[in-house]
DNA sequence: AAGTGAACCTGAAGGC
DNA sequence: TGCCTTCAGGTTCACT
């Protein structure tokens, strides 16, 4: 699901609620997600102030003034919600107790404070494979799940050169080395065959053939690096996609899925015109692909 | 090492 | 209407 634009939409979405609020409040409605709870995440949260909500990769980071920061992922289905006093939010009575309730409703926090006022931040994750974890904040990058991501695909600090470091000599096709996040952060199944048919490369082609033999990147990984960052800028730009259950933090949808080239759109034509071929779907490593045969070489 | 398939979980959609 | 199968934006693990 939440790929890195839809994670960055999300944080963004969040912002007005959270930066600089106090949690008065907070409450896990059962003891796991994906892994279970940190023991202590409700005594951790409540009554800390919020220092900072960022982004790392496919993770949401919320560090407060208690030098703890929690590791926030949203699996495939997870999302969040604000509401305030206009939709009916009462401090300390929480979401699953109130009328606004929603099946699946695992996490709330009230806060005080914050731009937005006094607002519930409600997560709501029917697959439960989002998960929270903490950490201190002095030790967040030797974190496991933070400790060996690949570079952000937004920003300058990707590029062809330390691209081509980390696909040098893979045998593995390219589409799943994109899909790594030791290679590059952030990417995922919709971006990166969005990608690969911007820069017209066959998602089967080996990763290591965009490397020469010298260590240096060939025009194609030029040609790759400017569209996966053009590709994720634009989605950003698009406040993200939104598929089946997928929302922005009010409720409202991002656009980025009108701009899908070839992503589920199987027997559509190319979209890099002239090219004259078709949009075939296959399977790698158990998740579709989708691309052009003719003109992704 | 590289590649595949299964697993974690629920819900939506399509076929019959 | 209802039952059944398939599929889904992520990640990890086990196996060949």
């Amino acid at each position: 699901m939440p790929e890195l634009p839809e994670v960055e939409t999300v944080r963004r979405g969040l912002l007005p609620a959270l930066d600089g609020a106090t949690i008065v409040a907070a409450k896990a409605t059962r003891p796991d997600l994906r892994f279970p709870f940190p023991p202590d995440l409700e005594a951790r949260l409540t009554g800390s102030q919020i220092v900072s909500l960022s982004r790392r990769a496919k993770y949401l980071l919320l560090s407060t003034d208690r030098a703890d920061t929690f590791i926030l992922h949203l699996g495939m289905s997870g999302s969040y919600r604000v509401e305030t006093a206009s939709t009916r939010f009462t401090p300390g009575v929480f979401a699953h107790e109130r009328s606004t309730a929603r099946a699946h409703d695992h996490l709330i926090l009230d806060v005080e404070g914050g731009q937005a006022g006094a607002s519930q931040i409600i997560y709501n994750d029917p697959r439960r494979f989002g998960f929270v974890l903490h950490a201190r904040t002095c030790a967040l990058s030797a974190h496991p799940m933070i400790a060996g991501l690949g570079p952000e695909p937004t920003g300058n600090t990707l590029s062809p050169d330390i691209l081509a470091g980390a696909l040098s000599g893979k045998k593995t096709p390219l589409k799943a080395a994109l899909l790594d996040q030791r290679v590059i952060s952030g990417l995922g199944n919709i971006y990166v065959c969005e990608a690969l048919s911007r820069a017209k490369l066959s998602p089967r082609r080996q990763a290591g053939s965009l490397v020469k033999k010298d260590g240096t990147p060939t025009t194609r990984l030029v040609r790759l690096t400017a569209c996966i960052r053009q590709v994720i800028a634009e989605a950003i730009e698009a406040g993200g996609s939104s598929l089946r259950d997928h929302r922005q933090t009010d409720g409202s949808m991002g656009y980025f899925q009108h701009s899908f080239r070839v992503y589920d759109r199987e027997h559509a034509p190319c979209p890099n015109a002239p090219c004259p071929g078709t949009v075939r779907r296959i399977v790698q490593s158990g998740r579709s692909t989708f691309f052009c045969p003719t003109c992704q070489r």
